[in-house]
DNA sequence: ATGCCGAAAATATTTCGA
């Protein structure tokens, strides 16, 4: 089985070269990020063609989320449990929740679809959100986990955060200075080791990016960050047979910003008819 | 060529992105 994440930056201006992508890499379910319309501009129609569902959650242009998979999904689930809302100038408790989080079940694995908040800059307030944003997100994962038994659960997606200098080879993000790299955010990020996840796709690929920006020549100098990932449970990592981050998916006509991060899962499906099914 | 930013709403300019 076949799991893999990619903030797409539009589906809708991107829909051929990801249809063409998960048919090629022979894709099980594919978490989409920045998905930039409502369910009903999805081009639904072209995955369908191709044997995917869609489910999409997205309330306008901005963020919006996705699942695309040819394994039944179960248990659809938009935002989490706490999760906080933004709205720029405002201010307390009751603002809008975005389109950033859409959780489904495959085969038994629990799946969030997650475009966590950029931030903009030190002194702005969606920094404040972002870090808030964060800790609620371990928090509900948390308390999944202590419901579920420790079962199998993946966030997989855009956390806009760059873990270590080793994953920024941008240069004009710098610490003290830049988003994505201050100890509050890389803090946050670690938090989700503190309740038993882990990175696992960074034991089969150590370094290497997942994001160069469009400008400044930033992709042919290989200036870009790892900020795209895959957070399991142990006992989702333990199904994890391989990994692999699709740095081809920046090339060629009209690409997204950012590429796909797949992981290879020993896992039972009902499609499977290469493995015996022992009960 | 991997090459100097792109998408969407609005309809020219603004917002957002990391």
């Amino acid at each position: 089985m076949r799991v893999a994440t990619w903030n797409v930056n539009s589906i809708r201006a991107r829909v051929g070269r990801v249809v063409d992508w998960l048919e090629r890499e022979d894709i099980d379910v594919l978490a989409m990020q920045e998905i930039k319309c409502k369910p009903v501009q999805f081009p639904t129609e072209a995955f369908e063609a191709a044997g995917y569902e869609i489910i999409a959650h997205g309330l306008n242009q901005w963020n919006g989320v996705a699942f695309a998979s040819r394994i039944p999904m179960e248990d659809v689930e938009t935002n989490f449990a706490g999760q906080p809302g933004f709205l720029k100038g405002a201010e307390g408790p009751d603002q809008p929740l975005e389109a950033r989080a859409l959780g489904v079940t495959v085969a038994g694995l629990r799946l969030w679809s997650l475009y966590i908040p950029n931030g903009r800059s030190l002194e702005d307030p969606h920094l404040i959100y972002k870090l808030d944003w964060l800790a609620k997100l371990r928090d509900a994962t948390q308390a999944w986990s202590l419901a579920n038994n420790n079962g199998p659960i993946a966030l997989m997606g855009d956390f806009n955060v760059i873990p270590t200098d080793e994953d920024n080879g941008d240069p004009t993000i710098v610490v003290g200075q830049s988003t994505h790299v201050s100890p509050e955010e890389r803090a946050a990020f670690a938090s989700f080791a503190d309740i038993g996840l882990v990175d696992t796709v960074r034991p089969f690929i150590p370094t290497g990016y997942t994001y160069w920006d469009y400008k400044q020549l930033r992709f042919p100098r290989n200036e870009g960050v790892r900020i795209d990932f895959i957070l399991g449970s142990q006992s989702f990592a333990d199904s994890v047979t391989g990994a692999t981050i699709h740095r081809n998916e920046r090339k060629g006509e009209a690409p997204s910003d950012h590429v796909p991060v797949v992981v290879d899962l020993d896992v039972a499906t009902e499609d499977d008819d290469d493995r015996p099914m022992i009960f």
